[in-house]
RNA sequence: GCGGGCGUGGUGGAAUGGUAGACACACCAGACUUAAAAUCUGUUGGGCGUAUGCCCGUGGGGGUUCGAGUCCCCCCGCCCGCACCA
């Protein structure tokens, strides 16, 4: 049979699209009477290219979307621009264009490539937070939050990157270097403006228990970021100090090991430090070593630990006459704790490396057993939940574990009037100003008079000045004399706005707010966002499992303070799942000079698991699956993908060859399989669609079986984010359908069926064969099929017989078949006859529907 | 170092504790064709004197169970996150 026409995808999708575009059938409106689903996948960067990350990504959140729409939700599936950055200066500074004109110009491209894809996106609601009428709103909140205590100014010795000029929050320093840059991290003392995250510290830890339909693994990520720990803090009396440092504060996080301790270290940075540094040129350039070295990789990775003795001691809380030295130590963090620590060397592998170094005393509190040796060759440091003998213990029994031992050593302490326990965290506040031009203006203004006065709302938004340069580094708002200057909003008097901007990270820590009511003068409306929020299931890359979640999740707190989200909105992602990359083989061969040379998968010819350069016919190396990068020219750019095959393939292949939470590989043989399968979809419709409508045919009954339990397999499948399981489960149901010699009523039904459950992944050729048969007014608003119990049930099954746990035969049984006529059948089975040798089975265990295990 | 995950054919991967390898790729064979492409059909975990039979097989070793890829313990390997955190 010759088909009447060919499948050409470039002609229906463009067409379909149109369709939905026309009827508007994926614009979200409030509505009472029908439950509403948020859909959301993380948006872009507009770096002006999509690729297939992005692909992936969007159609794992497209399936979804459209699979609530045929179950009957109202769903919200917006899709904006997370567009401040500093990509957008850097191609400034590279092309010569304004970065609004390059970032615009980006918006436009990639929203071009994005829409031959067919996602059911809402673009109605698109936003772009670097637009006035995204970022004013940003502005309004951030003067609500700093009223609301939310938001403060403090000195702070901040991470600041030389290559890009600009502070980094401590979470976009990665091995020491800026995430963006990669340059090494210096640091300085700065005014700058915090956001309180570290005030939701204990919240944001204890409410990850409730975010159920979260990765654990993102979960777990959070709360080793938020690092909660329980100890002591307590006080040493010093000898021979500085006046007014009588005291040293510490904090431990073991004070079961406190007799144990052998000397104080305290941080370069401590006040006591600072102090000696001032009249000690020894101090100072031990110091001053210390901080050179402090952020550097090389330092991380030898780990060598410096110190040096102050000369000052301390006395040992519980045994006045010990006096203890104080050192200025490399390795202690003035930013975490009290800045000063107890060195415990014999529990503590750090601390008995400095002791070993410096001839300090190694003094056990605990041991393996009651006979251990005492002298310790390194430290000893079991789990805290293991039991171990206290030989130096001061509360409790001699016996336990070491979190008994530190709940009793800090009960023992407290009652004593040796410090308190204390919960700290190892979460900082966020640092949000940036000393950029492209981003959200931070609308303070510093007034001579009044000092720091946040902008009048009336004045929002306060927008970026269009003339600018970028000729000289730095922050081109800083020599904007005209933009700077501005009446105090208090005053009245000319006074100097903020030059710094807001981090990148705010714009996206409430988009997902503002597309609940996208046009409205506030930031949010509360009706809007009662109805819409929560995002119900949100999808994007797992690389954002810290930054972006926590700081989102910090942010709807703040605006539900400050009023803009209702208390329900208080954790905004319902479910989050995190998808895999998208890789692809590299193919390397190595040139004259024995670099290697990486070439496109266009130039070689793949043959079997070899590949050969189309020119030469050169063998080259394959490499298997690695991200897809420009260096290692293994990028396949979707743009050639939906010329060459349509969009329904590649949307059709980013699902079918992987898990959506792993990696998928893209292959060419693996794309070319997927528009092969569509053709015969294709193909198989219009076979239906000419044949005689009076035929009757064979296998009717079996057919709709099949159908049914597609149906039932497909739905399960996608209920559980399986799409490559549900494609498993449509290829077969395509091949039944092809095999059937049921009547054409028959068929017809199966096919439209077919197109129904493949239209959240292939939409425009589902459309299609919807139309070509007659379905009901579009597949993108029909109801999605239901199975009908009945029918997936079989009359007859198909048992497996094992004997002793290995299978020896089967039987075909009645599905209703008693369990002992069961057991009957299967000892006559010629199989275990033979087996048994005419004995008795032990046992014959018979599971219905299953299989028969006899035990002999 | 700490925390988490993973390990199944030549490949990507399926398997509510119940017939391991669904589905797809690749390979091989056949049909159609002058030929090729396309399309269609079929085979494909390993082994056994070739079978409607038997043995082995989910990184390795042990255990629980009538039955383990799946649950438990130990080990090996790979991947990811965090890390001078007191």
């Amino acid at each position: 049979m010759t088909p009447t026409s060919r499948y050409t995808p470039s002609e229906i999708e463009a067409r379909w699209q149109s369709v939905w575009e026309k009827h508007e059938i994926f614009k979200a409106v409030r509505s009472a009477d029908k439950p509403k689903y948020y859909v959301l996948e993380m948006f872009p960067y507009p770096s002006g290219r999509i690729h297939m990350g992005h692909v992936r990504n969007y159609t794992l959140g497209d399936v979804i979307a459209r699979y609530k729409l045929a179950k009957g939700f109202n769903v919200l599936h917006p899709m904006g621009w997370d567009s401040f950055g500093l990509a957008a200066e850097n191609a400034a500074m590279q092309k010569g264009i304004h970065p609004g004109e390059w970032t615009y110009q980006n918006i436009a491209d990639m929203k071009a490539q994005m829409k031959p894809l067919g996602f059911s996106l809402d673009w109605s609601r698109e936003i772009a937070t670097c637009h006035p009428d995204y970022y004013q709103h940003q502005q309004a909140m951030f003067i609500d939050m700093i009223e609301a205590g939310l938001i403060y100014r403090k000195n702070a010795i901040v991470n600041w990157d030389p290559v890009d000029m600009t502070v980094l929050a401590n979470e976009q320093v990665e091995q020491g270097r800026g995430w963006r840059s990669g340059a090494l991290v210096e640091r300085r003392e700065l005014t700058q403006w915090f956001f309180k995250i570290s005030d939701y510290s204990d919240e944001l830890l204890s409410a990850l228990d409730t975010l159920e339909n979260w990765p654990a693994k993102v979960r777990l990520m959070q709360e080793n970021w938020i690092g909660k720990s329980r100890g002591l803090q307590f006080a040493f009396s010093t000898v021979n100090a500085p006046d007014g440092h009588d005291r040293i504060e510490v904090y431990t996080t073991r004070p079961d090991t406190l007799l144990g301790a052998s000397f104080v270290g305290i941080s370069p940075d401590h006040p006591i430090a600072k102090l000696l540094e001032r009249d000690n040129a020894e101090v100072a350039a031990f110091v001053a070593e210390c901080r050179k070295g402090g952020t550097t990789e090389e330092a991380i990775e030898t780990g060598e630990k410096l110190g040096m003795d102050t000369g000052i001691r301390v006395r040992h809380p519980f045994d006045t006459a010990q006096e203890l030295p104080v050192y200025i130590a490399n390795f202690i963090l003035m930013d975490y704790g009290t800045g000063a620590i107890f060195g415990c060397p014999a529990h503590d592998q750090r601390d008995f490396e400095f002791a070993t170094k410096y001839g300090l005393p190694i003094i056990s509190t605990y041991l393996p057993s009651e006979d251990a040796a005492d002298e310790l060759s390194e430290a000893y440091v079991p789990q805290k939940t293991e039991k171990v003998f206290y030989n130096r213990g001061f509360a409790g029994e001699q016996w336990q574990t070491g979190l008994e031992a530190i709940d009793a050593a800090i009960a023992f302490c407290e009652s004593q009037g040796v410090g308190q326990g204390v919960t700290k965290f190892r979460l900082r506040d966020w640092g949000l100003s940036r000393q950029r031009y492209w981003g959200c203006p931070i609308p303070v203004v510093h007034c001579d008079d009044c000092g720091v006065v946040p902008e009048k709302k009336e004045n929002l938004p306060v927008k970026l000045p269009e003339d600018v340069t970028f000729d000289i580094p730095g922050n081109p708002l800083d020599r904007h004399t005209e933009w700077r200057t501005t009446p105090c909003p208090s005053c009245g008097k000319d006074a100097l706005r903020e030059t710094d901007t807001m981090d990148t990270f705010v714009d996206s820590s409430w988009y997902y707010a503002r597309f609940t009511a996208p046009h409205a003068d506030t930031p949010t409306v509360m009706e809007d966002a009662e109805y819409w929020m929560n995002v119900d299931q949100y999808i994007g890359g797992v690389e954002h499992a810290i930054l972006h979640l926590l700081y989102a999740r910090f942010f709807a707190r703040a605006m539900q303070i400050t009023g803009h989200l209702p208390q329900k909105a208080i954790e905004p992602f319902d479910a989050l799942f995190t998808q895999g990359m998208v890789t692809h083989a590299i193919y390397k061969s190595v040139g004259a000079d024995d670099r290697p040379i990486f070439h496109y998968p266009e130039e070689v010819d793949l043959k079997g698991d070899k590949a050969f350069l189309k020119e030469s016919g050169a063998e080259v190396e394959v490499i298997p699956s690695a991200k897809m990068s420009k260096s290692k020219n293994n990028v396949v750019d979707p743009l050639s993908i939906i010329s060459d095959f349509g969009a329904d393939t590649a949307r059709w292949f980013v699902l079918s060859d992987s898990p959506p939470e792993r990696d998928v590989e893209w292959t060419a043989s693996g794309a070319e399989a997927a528009y092969k399968h569509l053709n015969r979809v294709w193909n198989l419709c219009e076979r239906i669609s000419v044949m005689d409508q009076g035929r009757t045919g064979d296998g009717n009954d079996d057919l709709l079986k099949q159908m049914h339990k597609a149906i039932h397999d497909v739905t399960m499948a996608i209920e559980s984010f399986g799409f490559n399981a549900a494609i498993a489960k449509l290829y077969g149901f395509t091949a039944a359908i092809h095999k059937s010699d049921a009547s054409q009523a028959v068929q017809r039904e199966a096919i439209l069926t077919l197109a129904q459950l493949m239209s959240p992944m292939t939409p425009h050729l589902a459309e299609d064969i919807w139309a070509k048969l007659g379905g009901e007014s579009l597949i993108a608003t029909a109801s999605w099929p239901v199975a009908d119990e009945a029918m997936l049930i079989d009359d007859t099954v198909t048992l497996p017989i094992q004997v002793n746990g290995k299978r020896r035969g089967e039987i075909d049984v009645p599905a209703d078949m008693p369990k002992d006529e069961v057991e009957k059948l299967a000892l006559a089975h010629e199989a275990v006859v033979r087996i048994l040798e005419g004995g008795t089975p032990k046992k014959v265990i018979v599971v219905p529907g299953r299989i028969v295990n006899v035990v002999v």
